[in-house]
DNA sequence: ATGAAAGCGCTAACAA
DNA sequence: TTGTTAGCGCTTTCAT
């Protein structure tokens, strides 16, 4: 059977609450002797306390809800390992979970872990439908957004990237490259990274004066599969184009084998631009160009920001973090 | 303030008890009045159980603790996914850890999940030291191993690769293909994966008369550098080789690159062979020939198995899952 | 320097 | 058909 503070009580002969007090550390008053007695007792009796009998009363959990798209997707380990990193330095643990961009699963994921009583919850919006903002309002646990800038009430804080300035150096450095007829693969434009994104490839194109064309965007996921399926929309609508932008690495990855599949050269024929520099970018022929994110440090500071709101009551602010192009063989 | 089954009960005029039995239908005989009544003010008043005083009481709190060394090896992503599908279909969450193969952070992260009283756990050992299998002996958790084998007491069950088999498939496969002179980049043999594996190697050399040669076995870490590390050591140490057979795809991704990089061309002067078949695998040039583990169902599986165990009491077992050879184009 | 007692929100016998 | 009561293991206020 597991021992509890009432067992060690008993057998040192206090109350619980003074056990209570000491394994806390929570009253200087107490007497050394005693102190050191009930503190051998619970390490001899292998003394594990239970943590949510405690979290009952501290209304304190000290667990973080981890809401994303999908694990499986190489942005997000990163983002995963730099939010476990921080909330273990901190003594908080973490629940994860996956919702596809699927705002129901994301919608019953908020509140098992509102269940949980978590104390916050960090959350990559998912990209679908606008049906949980609602539920997001209804939570009343503190809520930092990642990634994905959404309009909710009780926002706690924000760990955003700029988009908007990332697709537009990318996009800018494919026209210095003398690239004019620019194909754009993007994820789901109800995303607000797709959109700024977006926002960044046209004003590029704006700037140098170049006419934006329509049929040189298609829209999909952010995932592998739409990586060939657009590349090939695009081959086969017959529009002229040059450079291929994507809305992340693993559309740009596939853009490329797909291409290559063809007997298109990357980048002699095709210049192929990605964002997100996913590890995997630099293991592929020709190592891919593409805009860094710091998918690590976008964990690790919304984690060290919420863990402010929580334990510091600090209020919540908006983290907005830089991209910067990495130059190597795709373009 | 949060509403409790207190309040519920007061409003609708009943106890306490009667609203517990009717939020976890547990009493049949209660009149359809009163259950509509109550179930009406719960859903009016936007009531959230409070999971921590239930699992007080019930002594069970539907989580699972997931061990790993790192979500940031492509390989566990996989995995993870894989036991958070299964997890949430059976109610479970997961709280997940990271190891990076630290036995002492394993440990107390072991602990931490004690505290937390999750019903379970499920672990890949990390690769160092012997020191925590007394800890693990410790613990009182039903424990699932996975991908690695080690020998601890209240083990609850296992999923397994076959990495004997696995190895030998492969390592044969260079032989069938004419390669003599096979090299092994391995991970650390404090792993059972690595040493079954070598295992393989070593067998496959063997029932084809082939001599062991300990000059073309180096052995490192599962990580990316360690397949540019290895490589390189591999290669100044002048041994000759024309194939290497690596201990996961990451290594072998970087060995071709760093081959690459040398003018050696892949697979005309050295063959490649890895391990693990990690989505990467597909998207590198050349592909990559693999021993593909079903990474996905490996945490499936184990989750289902702990969940058998939990809620059937179902005796643990072991599965061993079967790998295949993917060919494709780095032999 | 220590203890008594109440209570966190819930469930589970058992009574009524 | 419903309610009473006693905890689950812990913290915390207030006495002593």
């Amino acid at each position: 059977m597991k021992i509890t503070i009432k067992d060690i009580a008993k057998k040192a002969n206090v109350s619980t609450a003074t056990v209570s007090k000491i394994l806390n550390n929570k009253d200087e008053r107490i007497s050394k002797k005693t102190r050191e007695r009930v503190l051998l007792i619970a390490k001899e009796n292998n003394y594990i306390p239970n943590l949510m009998a405690r979290s009952l009363v501290t209304r304190k959990t000290n667990t973080i809800g981890l809401v994303l798209p999908d694990i499986t997707n190489p942005f997000f380990p990163e983002l995963a390992r730099g939010a476990e990193d921080k909330a273990n330095k901190e003594g908080y643990m973490i629940m994860y979970c996956n919702t596809d961009d699927d705002a129901e699963k994301e919608s019953s994921y908020l509140e098992m872990l509102a269940q949980k009583m978590v104390d916050g919850i960090i959350l990559t919006q998912s990209a679908n439908k606008e049906g949980n903002v609602e539920s997001l309002n209804k939570l009343k646990i503190p809520l930092v957004l990642i990634d994905r800038d959404i309009n909710v009430k009780n926002i706690k804080g924000k760990v955003l990237v700029d988009n908007f300035s990332g697709a537009y150096e990318a996009v800018d450095y494919l026209i210095k490259k003398e690239y004019k007829k620019i194909a754009y693969i993007t994820g789901p434009l109800s995303t607000t990274t797709a959109i700024e994104r977006l926002g960044g490839y046209t004003k590029a194109l704006e700037d140098s004066g170049i006419l934006i064309n329509f049929e040189l965007i298609f829209e999909g996921e952010y995932k592998a599969q739409w990586g060939i399926d657009g590349t090939n929309e695009l081959l086969n609508s017959k529009v002229e184009f040059d450079a291929i932008f994507c809305g992340n690495d693993l559309i740009a990855v596939n853009a490329i084998r797909t291409l290559k599949e063809k007997g298109i050269h990357v980048p002699n024929d095709i210049a192929v631009l990605g964002y997100d520099n996913i590890f995997l970018s630099d293991m592929i022929d020709p190592p891919l160009t593409t805009v860094n994110q710091p998918a690590y440090k976008m964990g690790y500071e919304a984690v060290k920001l919420l863990i402010d709101v929580l334990d510091n009551n600090k209020e919540g602010k908006t983290i907005k973090l830089k991209t910067n192009l990495v130059i190597r063989k795709s373009v």
